[in-house]
DNA sequence: TGTGTTCCATACGGTTGCGTATGGAGTTGT
DNA sequence: ACAACTCCATACGCAACCGTATGGAACACA
């Protein structure tokens, strides 16, 4: 209160320029990934930021359009970002799978914000409806790499939702502090998963 | 507004008693299920039931007391009760298992409210204490199946745990609207989870 | 030095929900 | 009938947020 006159002059050395829709972003990520959607408020996001309400109804609208942007922001990285990089790894299917699913296991701040999605699509429409075209492309990517890497197709369907599903798991059971999974467990999954189809196929 | 005579004198044909706390309790739970933890709000429930906040500050001391006796209950219906109902069904171990996973994953209320328990633990430490206990329960039982089933003791832990991934992957699923899964899928998993270990234990 | 634009502070009204205090209507025992 | 007990209604005070309205400080630019 002393003076107000450098606000912005220090505030960050290099970006000067005062907050953005990018901070609030981040900021709303993180309450996100703590405290769930309903952790996502205004004024206590302002108040971690150290500016007000006034700065954020500058960028936003309301409070829905922060949700939407962080939905937005998570199907772009939840997608196509994470299957570009497993795909830069390797030609080998067996390798991308394996990767896929070390990847995604060991990025440890993903597991914190795709289970409060998860616990937010529960609750809300539009965050459904990512987490379903989310799902599907991903699973559909799984079943791509099974196949490739010589599965059956009829029983690929089924093995790469059973992967999937387990993956989804994991996301949970990490997000509330649970022991994540060892590798040798995914390996054995990995191995149970790329092996041959069982004897009897239909067995009634 | 006429006469307030009745009150009870027909509010239940059997139970002509009076509001009790497993009515809190129920309605606490259809909450749970639709919108959350934040969704379960004293006021909002009074209303839903028809009576006012009076009514619940005598059956309980404040919200937190609701919200422990969510988390006792789920503890109780989620172990013990299903346990008891797998075991009845039969002495061998397969079936045992693929009961347990049918039955589960029928259960149609069930993925709702487990899910809203799981996102819970992702926020408050009484409910991540609860889930902790629970999980490991269960899983240790899939793992004791597995072992009668004449897995192999070393994968045995391996499996069990990937299969109980897959089952909290199905409930958060589920849980936000997603198609349950194929009966067939489940078969697949149990078939993979069955059978032999693969050829090659340790392939780097 | 004026003028416009960008970004934020301040202040306000309104809603929702918590917890408490208190009384009162029914019921039960005697 | 009277007292005691059970269960709920009513009415407050309080806190956290949302969204809006409005002014002002800093900066650019001419």
């Amino acid at each position: 209160m002393t003076s107000r006159t450098q606000r912005n002059t220090k505030a960050k050395r290099e970006a000067p320029k005062s907050l953005d829709r990018a901070a609030w972003l981040m900021a709303a990520w993180r309450a996100l990934a703590r405290s769930g959607v309903e952790g996502v408020r205004v004024e206590p996001l302002a108040s971690e930021l150290g500016v007000t309400k006034g700065s954020f109804y500058w960028h936003f609208a309301d409070r829905a359009a922060l949700l939407d942007a962080l939905l937005e922001d998570w199907e772009r990285r939840a997608t196509a970002a994470v299957i570009d990089r497993v795909d830069a790894t390797s030609e080998d299917p067996r390798v991308r799978l394996r990767e896929l699913v070390h990847f995604t296991t060991s990025v440890s701040e993903a597991p914190d914000a795709e289970h409060a999605i998860r616990a937010w699509g529960a609750v809300d429409g539009a965050a459904r409806k990512k987490l379903d075209r989310v799902d599907a492309r991903r699973e559909a990517y799984v079943r791509a790499l099974l196949i490739a890497a010589g599965v059956d197709e009829g029983v690929a369907s089924f093995r790469a939702h059973v992967v999937y599903l387990a993956l989804i798991g994991e996301y949970a059971r990490v997000a509330h502090g649970g022991a994540r999974t060892s590798l040798d467990a995914w390996e054995e999954l990995l191995r149970m998963t790329l092996g041959p189809s069982s004897p009897r196929a239909s067995s009634a």
